[in-house]
DNA sequence: GATGAATGAGTTTTCATTCAT
DNA sequence: GATGAATGAAAACTCATTCAT
């Protein structure tokens, strides 16, 4: 019954059956990933416009313009979905930050200075990004799976910032530097989400630049050598 | 009209009325109001243990023992108990705080040492009324009636703390005191939605004194003179 | 235990006790009887405003200013009550009809001009009894205790039109009198009904100088010694 | 884009893609508006057999045997179903009616006639379709969506009696014939009206042949020449 | 007789999931 | 792989009736 030739969609034909195959499955695959992908971000803005609690599977494939099955096909039910968006999201967030501290001056302070501003800027701080990111903490301590990828004390953050804090202990010279790193890492990731929860909860109020002020007012006051109110020196 | 004596089937004369329809209305006004605080308590229970999106009304007259009607009795429906809740518990971290600040000693380092040691506090920081403030926090973006009562800069904290953090920067002596007030007000609330937010979600990883620690050591870096790693001095 | 003197709500004391429950009873039954027909105006009221279905006991009582038992206790439940409303608001009806036709003129076609200007009369279609009858009628086909109260071809009505048109078709001379008779009440009874629910339905276009006319004109047609189009001659 | 030939999985060839999409979703399309009309089918029914009031959503799917969900899926809601059977059942009425006034001699007073014994023959008026339209009548004057479609006057009819009588009169010669008209058409519809509602209130006494007897009489008082009782001349 | 808080059966509606095509 | 009609469990809400006071 394969024994014929094979038209695709896009006009091509093929009377090669190993050649039709082949081509056929990467189109689709393409398509594919495609829907994959348009469901993910069509999630991200359901949840960032209406959302966790009203983001329903209706509200999603009418976003994606996609058909009802395909959330099934592809992640086999919503809440994997939205494990999946969760996943997504944190993983470009770390991309930015990366990028972001990669471009900083090859030091300590200066790497950390980058974390608060990166965290901080227009790029990561804006209203669908942190939306979705409050969205997910609300949802996280209930959802294990969401958990997962949305979590303060995330490894990769805390001993990011844990190794540039130990560092900036030492060099300015503080006893006990390496307790004192662990509280300054606990003190700036908290005070970071907190000014996103600010972000979000007085959008109109709040002032990036004000916000950097606070935490790096903050960090003058424990590293007098390093930073002032304007960041590293 | 009601000021003549009145005779009841049990053979009790009240001279007074009011205080016989207020005998016969007690117990009455009692159960109703045992019921409507005994709704928000369990709709509270169900939020902190399965979080807000499963806090259905099944669930909360499972818990509360009552009947399926006596919500829309009592509140008028779900969303109106759910905002009645978050008021309630609003005004219970308000009634800690108050406490706790008037049992302080009378200076403005002392009150705010009172206020962090509160808000880190089992009283306030315990893993339901945690949980509570972290749901409606998740809500309140997308729920008007609830973000009025769950408000990082809520007026009544921010004026409370903005008042303390102005007096210590002027008895400090601090240069640009108003505007420095207001930064560390700022960073001292997010400070502290950051920490809530860590306890949560790593519940027993969490120290309650590393917590303060954290807190003191950023202010006696800024206010070396009021603050050690400890508390006021 | 009755052997105390009484006192009652209004301040008189009894120290014997026939009398005393005597004049109880009296002011009860006042009472008792007031509390019935307001409920059955407040039912009336609730049924022309906002129709039978939306009609609840909840409506009932914020209107009557009354309590929610009241209703059981006075009819044995919000049934009973809308078929003692049926029957009230019908008795309401034959009392205009029957002091207009006592004030017509005493032959056939003079008193069944009066019936018919009796239907058509504002004392009789006005918005709120006309909706309260159009309730009714929408209601009787599936309720029996209604039906009774709301029937075009009661009894009474029928009986009282064919006596009219009986006569009126004997003194006409018609053939077939008892026959013609028999057709122009059920006609006429139809008649008024279909233009009771053309008042309803297009209040402001309807006009009752019109709709008389347009009864006058059908019998003027078949009694045109007895009637012109504007009643009887 | 769509203009290019289709292979399908089971190796039919389609060159006209609008063939094979057709092919592909018509039994789909049937099954859904069969569903669809079957919703429609068992609300009449049920308002028919148990009224309005008791027509339950869970009434109409038992009667169709379809699931719960469905009339959300094909309606939105119940109201919009109610009114969606409202709209139904008033264009079949309506096609009753201009079949048979087709079918009736080409004049204005037997194309009448046809309209009055289109209105009071079984094919209109039967137990299941005159208790529908008694229902929504019920429902009209508090439901605006149900009005629409459940009106005395209703253009429609009004216009196409309207013209019939108009050019009766005119053919009979009366004077201020359009007057007079209009009172003939707003008493013929009135007059059909009351005699439904006579047919639903007294099913077993009712007697189709009476009830035009009843209409043609009136008729033959005012247009001698083209009516006697039995109908048009 | 009067009250109104309480009940819970029954209502409409929502929505993740399934599955024939 | 893709579609979207269909499902039905579970949700919120309504309301006549009950009954302790």
């Amino acid at each position: 019954m394969y024994d014929r030739p094979l038209l695709l969609p896009d006009g091509t034909l093929f009377v090669n059956q190993e050649s039709a195959f082949a081509a056929r499955r990467a189109s689709h695959l393409n398509r594919k990933d495609k829907n994959r992908q348009a469901l993910i971000d069509a999630t991200l803005d359901c949840i960032a416009e209406i959302g966790l609690i009203r983001t329903s599977v209706s509200e999603i494939i009418s976003r994606a313009g996609l058909s009802r099955g395909m959330i099934h096909l592809h992640f086999g039910g919503k809440d994997n979905l939205l494990a999946e968006a969760a996943r997504y999201a944190n993983e470009q967030y770390y991309n930015v930050l990366n990028k972001n501290i990669s471009a900083a001056v090859n030091d300590s302070k200066h790497k950390l200075e980058a974390v608060i501003k990166s965290d901080l800027s227009p790029e990561v701080l804006n209203a669908r990004d942190a939306s979705i990111w409050h969205e997910f903490r609300g949802a996280a301590r209930t959802n294990a799976e969401i958990a997962r990828f949305s979590d303060t004390r995330d490894q990769r953050l805390h001993d990011l910032v844990g190794a540039m804090t130990t560092r900036i202990c030492i060099e300015e010279g503080l006893p006990d530097a390496e307790i004192a790193a662990r509280d300054y890492t606990t003190g700036l990731i908290a005070l970071t989400e907190g000014l996103w929860t600010d972000y979000l909860l007085h959008p109109t109020k709040f002032d990036r630049k004000n916000a950097e002020r606070v935490v790096f007012r903050f960090l003058s006051g424990v590293w007098s050598g390093s930073f002032n109110e304007f960041g590293a020196v």
